[in-house]
RNA sequence: GAGGACGUAGGCAAAUCGGUGAUGCCGCCAGACUUUCAAUCUGGAAAUUGCGGGUUCGAGUCCCGUCGCCCUCACCA
């Protein structure tokens, strides 16, 4: 039998960061046995579900580059086939009308209400003592025939208990005493969330289901109208959560876009370095390696990497330098300055188009220039943004000098502001621009005025491009060439700022 | 409240059947590169493996307790 696993998020927001682990997985596992990756939107929650949600989850997904090996399954079109599963059941016994009125809920703190009711009825209540449980079928038939409206449970028997192997938290007991007569169908006939994932994970054949580990004691409920419905069940694997910095819960009201795949994509991550960040949150091949291509991740993936304690995923709101975890901007700089440059260009041209910046000669006339630019300033760039951010200097005259790298290196300095432009003077006759030659001008320059080499070349680096830190300057000089490094150097507008 | 999980340095992880000074990466600190650095190179600090017992010649690894944290308990998903 083929392997077939499914991503199942439900469209009530963008896609979580720990949903994102969850695609991740799925889709490693699927790969490396040689399964299928199958795709499915729970909006059985009609009210809470947005088509808005259901396309940033896509557009995440696709981001990652996890596309279905099947057609999307969209869990509200199966309603009727849930819908008669409930009534087979009732129809076989396993399942009773529940003609109790059903309650409003409280809706704002409705964790906070479970648990209250659950300490109240602390050893009072069993979880069987529904009136309507027991009621014959002739009685239950006729109540609902004078149009009584109802609610249909699961019939869960007094005495036993479920239990399965989980892949990753091993054997998982529960006594029945301890499970509710879960709602199959509310009231106006709205199929309900365990029933419709069994449903559907059956009609699409699921053979292992590997989520989050939030639906770990969810599980036994679901196994219970696996066995009412006769059909064994797949093989779970529940991951665990991805926590937020202090071991609490990571939010989405709480901790807003940080934990949103999108904005990864929008703050210049590549979703290769996310992807490889993400597989070493809650999993590891047990070596000392970190970074790892998709085919390496898929070919060493297993469940029993798996870890079963949860990871905190680090970020500091207040501070712009570590708005997310440290070791996911590392990554990305990592794949930035590593990959082939080849690979890396098409993402450039991407962000330069989208910051104006891109002129199409960079692909013909100036393609060796573009691609000896990028390659020099990748080396200290975090992410895709910081090429039309720090790199732009390199692409337009129009850009801005950073306060700090102009009070530091320039206006300390005031000498450098006829220097500088006298320096321009001296390049006018380098004939070769390059390396040496302009090396050679500079280190006399400096001595002649009796200045520090770094002195002018920190002054240079400020005028040319607007900031403290960059590549060499012999570099930078180099690769703005000769006409714009003594155009810079002339210009007076970062003095008078 | 009940049930279920989890607890190795600030963070992510490693450590075959219990067996040398607990390993790697991120971050942090320092030195070097005498042209910068959120780059690179080198080095360093940082963990009585939550805490307390027990078993053992020997425990991060097994047992008990304790504390902490998370999850679930809905006619939400």
């Amino acid at each position: 039998m083929t392997t077939r696993v499914r991503f199942a998020p439900s469209p009530t927001g963008y896609l979580h960061i720990g949903s994102a682990r969850t695609a991740l997985f799925n889709y490693l596992y699927a790969k490396h046995v040689g399964g299928k990756f199958l795709l499915r939107i729970e909006d059985t929650d009609l009210a809470r579900s947005t088509d808005e949600s259901t396309r940033s989850i896509l557009e995440g997904l696709a981001w990652l580059g996890f596309s279905p090996d099947e057609e999307i399954v969209y869990q509200s079109n199966n309603a009727d086939k849930h819908r008669a599963a409930a009534l087979k059941l009732l129809e076989e016994g396993k399942a009773y009308r529940d003609f109790t009125p059903k309650a409003e809920p409280s809706d704002k703190n409705i964790k906070a209400t479970i648990a209250k009711r659950a300490r109240q009825n602390q050893g009072e209540k069993s979880m069987r003592d529904n009136p309507f449980r027991d009621l014959s079928k002739e009685e239950s038939a006729a109540k609902a025939a004078a149009g009584e409206p109802f609610a249909i449970r699961l019939k869960i028997a007094e005495v036993g208990k479920t239990s399965f192997e989980d892949a990753v938290y091993g054997l998982q007991e529960r006594d029945y005493e301890e499970i509710e007569d879960l709602v199959l169908l509310r009231s106006d006939g709205h199929p309900l969330y365990n029933l419709a994932v069994v449903c559907d994970d059956i009609e699409m054949e699921i053979t292992d289901v590997i989520r989050g580990q939030d639906h770990l004691t969810n599980t036994h409920k679901q196994i219970l109208i696996y066995e009412a419905l006769s059909i064994k069940p797949p093989r779970f694997a529940h991951l665990p959560l991805i926590l937020a910095p202090g071991g609490k819960k990571l939010s989405k009201r709480i901790h807003g876009e940080i934990v949103s795949m999108t904005t990864y994509r929008d703050h210049g991550f590549l979703a290769a370095a996310f992807r490889n960040f993400l597989a070493l949150m809650g999993w590891s091949a047990g070596e000392e390696k970190e970074i790892y291509t998709l085919d390496e991740l898929t070919e060493k993936f297993s469940l029993e990497g798996i870890h079963r304690n949860p990871a905190i995923f680090n970020f500091d709101a207040n501070n712009p330098k570590r708005w997310t975890d440290d070791k996911a901007i590392w990554m990305n700089a990592e794949y930035i300055r590593t990959m082939p440059l080849a690979e890396l260009l098409p993402f450039v041209k991407a962000e330069l188009k989208s910051a104006k910046l891109w002129r199409d000669e960079y692909d013909d006339d100036d393609k060796v220039w573009f691609e000896k630019t990028v390659d020099l300033i990748r080396e200290r760039f975090f992410t895709l943004k910081d090429f039309s951010a720090q790199g732009r200097a390199y692409f337009s005259e129009d850009f801005d000098f950073e306060p700090a790298a102009i009070d530091k290196n320039l206006k300390k300095f005031p000498d450098l502001q006829t220097w500088l432009p006298e320096l321009a003077e001296r390049f006018e006759s380098v004939e070769d621009f390059t390396h040496d030659p302009i090396h050679e001008v500079v280190v006399n320059f400096a001595e002649e005025k009796g200045a520090k080499l770094g002195q002018i070349m920190n002054g240079a680096r400020a005028l040319l491009t607007g900031l403290a830190v960059g590549p060499s300057m012999l570099a930078v000089f180099e690769t703005l060439g000769k006409e714009k490094s003594i155009m810079r150097l002339k210009s007076q507008i970062a003095w008078n700022s």
